[in-house]
DNA sequence: ATGTTTCCTTTATGCCTCTAAGCAAACTTA
DNA sequence: TAAGTTTGCTTAGAGGCATAAAGGAAACAT
């Protein structure tokens, strides 16, 4: 943080204010409540004054899910370092397991920050951008660094199109991982990231009312694919 | 269809007009753009004219969806049906199949309904709830036809929260389902239809470009668990 | 002490949903 | 066929939203 004065200080308790008063509407209300008049009006303010804090609405809603990115980052990183630098397997997993924790005593909150269809172009260098790539970094160094101290067994071949599109992605990546286990990694994530968003979307009510011992399998089936002890790290 | 007077017929056309507009509204611009007004609008008509066919906003946007679903569910047993009746594996896969063809051509609709956030208390006998239970009936059923024909291994015991849930939901159903093969039925369920909607909701552009592999990998790795051989159904 | 920056206000435009009142054409019925 | 009723639309209007513009007052810098 950088010495301010008080000026700066002043502004930045409002921006949290304002960011603090969109997320209770959120929970209390709804995504739809979340207006710039609504935020204005519940701190006593007149609407057009939130304009000297946000460009509009769109950035201020990226700004709060911003705020979800990095406090949703920072459990799953506290629920990693319970366990030793070492232990991938239960550091990974406890990860995952904080990520469905936060999601499920925060529904409004990650429902907002995935269902958000594409609302505009996306600049990378956004703050919701930003956070949400420190989010997808907890698990990918984790993976990472499982991958370096004992590497698992990985598909010999890959389809070729899924290859050719992986390349340019792992090479972004700059972790020196190999496409292969790149592949292994997305596999995983889809069927975790995807089973917590139909639960939070509220697509598996139909059947299901609890779906942590659903969560839980999948765990089970993901971790040997990794050359993961599920037992060793149960809950 | 019933016989109706010409008011009647002029009626009907006017709906579907609406829908149609609604639709096309959607397509180019987007789902903010479906608005009572610009509908009206674009049909030349004045807004609150069509409150004398739909009741509200959400009422015309559950109309819509319930075209989507009743569209999708007929391409899909358009693919299903280009194979014999017995053939339980080759119609299950063509089905799915088709769920995807129709999802990625038809991107905004398929958002639209997937990532629809529970706007409001669900009525069970609206329109919206009617065709998505259709939808889900052309899986359920093939699937069900495919258990008597040629049962396929299932895990001896299940978890006993898992198990409680499902037998209320397999109940429901009506088809005679073991909860075990129900449950088969909805992790097969979950890993297809979570990474469509990932897919279509851009939550993986990060590293594809291009899924359609990705789900033939899904679909083969799903296919034996139903005791199916893909190859023999392969693309 | 003066000028500038910052914060907030009110005002205004144009969009949205939805209600209400009213008119005219089309049907119904006596 | 004439009167009454239903239907399909209109305009007017209330209230909310995003956003732009203009202005006042306080805080700050010099």
């Amino acid at each position: 943080m950088v010495a301010q004065g008080r000026r700066a200080r002043v502004r930045q308790a409002t921006l949290a204010e304002i960011r603090a008063t969109a997320r209770r509407l959120l929970i209390e209300q709804g995504s739809a409540a979340v207006t710039i008049n609504a935020v204005a009006r519940e701190m006593g303010m007149s609407g057009p004054a939130l304009y000297h804090y946000f460009a509009g609405h769109e950035e201020l809603v990226g700004a709060v899910t911003a705020d979800f990115f990095r406090e949703l980052t920072e459990v799953m990183e506290a629920a990693r370092d319970e366990h030793p630098p070492g232990d991938h397997g239960p550091r990974l997993l406890a990860t995952c397991r904080a990520m469905r924790t936060w999601a499920i005593t925060h529904r409004p909150e990650f429902g907002w920050v995935f269902a958000s269809p594409i609302t505009s172009e996306r600049r990378p260098d956004s703050p919701r951008e930003l956070a949400g790539r420190d989010f997808e970094h907890v698990f990918l160094e984790e993976f990472a660094a499982l991958w370096e101290s004992r590497p698992f067994p990985v598909p010999a071949e890959l389809d070729p199109s899924i290859r050719r599109q992986l390349q340019a992605y792992t090479a972004s990546l700059g972790l020196g991982l190999p496409v292969e286990a790149v592949h292994v990694f997305l596999s995983c994530w889809i069927r975790l990231y995807g089973l917590l968003c139909m639960e939070v979307l509220g697509q598996l009510d139909f059947a299901y009312t609890d779906l942590e011992p659903v969560f839980e399998e999948c765990l089970r089936e993901i971790a040997p694919r990794l050359g993961l002890d599920y037992e060793a790290a149960a809950p």
